[in-house]
DNA sequence: TCTCTTTGTCCTGTGACTGGAGAAAGTCAT
DNA sequence: ATGACTTTCTCCAGTCACAGGACAAAGAGA
């Protein structure tokens, strides 16, 4: 099947994909309700729309008191990919042109694979979703991945976490393997903009989105945009200090929140809360595995263990110090808190919480909600799909 | 005589106004290079731009090659006023449609006299401009407050240390003071916009203002444009926490930036360190005033004072320190200090260097320029002009 | 003085768009 | 059912904005 060449002509016609994609099928007469555009203009437009084959008929829409409306909604067929690329696991999904999800798989990876044998993972799952019969071919790609990027050419710059990831054309490789179009961002901010279309960031024009996963880092959203910095590094808070003169970090600095809150840190923390004998139900774990890992730590909390829980709220209290000097600085409307923190998710959110609220000034957390993102490991892959989609959706 | 009472009828004549009043007179061909219209349409703005009185000709320009083109040029008799509220002391400026400042008057005065006492004055030092006959009458009028403000309608909400001035309708009362629009904003906003303008930050779409004086803000400018939050709040870092659990704070936290960097605490720690007998200067100074003031501070770290350039660089530390935080965080690809510290300029600019270039991460602070604000006192009013130009050169 | 270049003006053709007329398709009350 | 009223859709003509060419004006340079 030849799959979607046809992009927009025009400002008109992107603004109805956006409006048909957020909205889902719509009758011409609503859609007119929204564009502003005379009805003879609106028809030459859809019409012109229907030709390039993006968009299709689907009946007729109820009647709102006179002659019933027909439906257009964006052709079914169409299937955008989203991949998240996490430290240590690989998210792939298909969705429909309206963004929902029509099937995801999951895999463990290790990212210091480097970008060959997980890109080659990636293309068999993808493969896989083909397979199952849920798509003939994709349209576009969207693909986040846990580093900084150069947005425009779509390649990873000097990422801590992935070496051999330094410059490698992902864009241009996977769009070449694909066969359609590839964008790529950093992880955060496919779950920024997947929490943006389909979570709880839906209203928001201005928030900050917190994934707290391996590492730490934060997307920033400003009046509904995704803002990336001048090197594509913005929102990189793992290592701002939260101590100083604190704990040496990995970084070579000392005091990082990430030498205080991460994977690694947690681990060792627990280790050492096993040493001063303080939890049962860690040493039993330690004992079990010959070492301990974050996962330990969040089952432990999850149990109930008393040591665990103060771990998890230590780390809680150093984040929300950060947040709390971002909020200052940001002033935001929304901070959604995500990443592979789920299982211990409400512990930390309070922890986060108090410290916000104790540290930021009233004006900046009058009226600010401080929240736990509910898309949890879709947000990245609708946030790729969202990507590829508002790249697509604009005029050619 | 009648002020501007025309407003540019459509986005192409908005444009060719701020391209006169950022690059000057201008002749018809030079514009046209610079707007992508054609000839004829161009001719039509222009002229119509020519009827409303908003620009004149002014001769003819140099030759280029052929016949000679004529220039045209913002209405020369266009008069902006240009208003800096500080703590301590208010400017007043009068700029004309380029910006550039015709006349400037600084006096001292507590914001905490309130609005009222606080506007008689600034009324009195413009008209005082207007007797010495730089204006006939305001175009509009840009005024900066030391706080934040809800900016849609130009009114402060909750400034820490404004009080009574709480809701106090700014712009709506000085409107119908001067008799012209009128926009407020937060001073720091308008230090970086007049950096923007005329200053270090020209050719920057993304940077911060940092302003230590009284307090501690910051300016962010997101593509250009100047960010302000949700609440109007946003660049607040004077209260970001640099030292858990440290000094208490004004504002009933601990260990914020303005419990160790700011007026009252450089007079605190010069006023102790005089107590432990460390700097004979400082303490020549304690003994002929009373007291010690920030004032000092700067004069003994000019005369070369040991203990006065300590305090500096112990306050640029943690200055830096939450710089180097927010650097992480925005990747801007400028930082700008500024504020009334002129005179400790460099010292501190060292220190501050030193902390961010040491703690942020490479590929935030590769290629970033951290130098001092170029305009000084002049980049309040200099942005409060340009508030108000980017508001009136702007479709209505 | 002659040629070439640049600038400004005029004019016409084209394409985008609006809004009305009227047909098509429904709803609702009688 | 039937007729009056609504809503939707299509068609069409009139209007408006704009581009771009032709041409005149004004100057540079040889």
């Amino acid at each position: 099947m030849r799959r979607m060449t046809a992009r927009p002509a025009n400002a008109h016609q992107a603004r109805l994909l956006r409006l048909l994609r957020d909205g889902g099928p719509n009758s011409r007469a609503q859609l007119g309700d929204q564009v502003d555009l005379s009805r003879s203009k609106l028809a030459v437009e859809v019409d012109r729309l229907l030709e390039t084959g993006l968009v299709v008929a689907d009946g007729l829409a109820a009647s709102r008191g006179g002659r019933r409306s027909h439906n257009i909604r964006l052709a079914p067929a169409l299937r955008f990919l989203g991949v998240d690329i996490g430290a240590t696991s690989v998210d792939v999904a298909v969705t429909n042109a309206e963004l929902e999800v029509l099937g995801h798989i999951n895999q463990p990876m290790d990212v210091r694979e480097g970008p060959v044998a997980v890109f080659e993972q990636v293309l068999a799952m993808a493969a896989k979703l083909k397979a199952s019969g849920l798509a003939e071919g994709f349209d576009g790609a969207g693909i986040g991945v846990p580093g900084p990027v150069r947005f425009p050419e779509g390649v990873p710059v000097a990422p801590p976490i992935m070496p051999g990831w330094d410059g490698f054309p992902v864009r241009e490789a996977i769009s070449q393997d694909l066969g359609c179009p590839v964008m790529v961002d950093n992880d955060v901010n496919l779950m920024a903009m997947g929490e943006q279309h389909a979570g709880v960031a839906r209203s928001v024009g201005d928030f900050l989105c917190v994934k707290i996963g391996t590492g730490i880092g934060c997307g920033i959203v400003v009046g509904g945009e995704v803002y990336r910095g001048v090197t594509g590094s913005a929102g990189d808070i793992g290592h701002i200090q939260v101590e100083p003169d604190g704990r040496p970090c990995a970084c070579g600095n000392k005091g990082c929140l990430e030498a205080y809150f991460s994977g690694a840190a947690l681990a060792r923390d627990a280790e050492d809360a096993v040493g001063q004998g303080l939890s049962q139900e860690l040493a039993t774990r330690l004992e079990a595995a010959g070492k301990l890992s974050a996962v330990d730590v969040s089952a432990a909390a999850a149990a109930g263990d008393a040591t665990a829980l103060d771990l998890i709220r230590a780390g809680g209290n150093r984040t929300g110090q950060v947040i709390a000097g971002l909020v200052s600085f940001f002033n935001p409307g929304l901070v959604v808190i995500g990443g592979g923190v789920t299982g211990l998710g409400h512990t930390l959110l309070a922890a986060i919480r108090t410290q916000v609220y104790r540290q930021s000034l009233p004006l900046a957390t009058g009226n600010l909600p401080i929240v736990l993102g509910e898309l949890g490991p879709t947000a990245g892959v609708i946030g790729g799909a969202r990507l590829i989609s508002d790249h697509l959706f604009s005029p050619a």
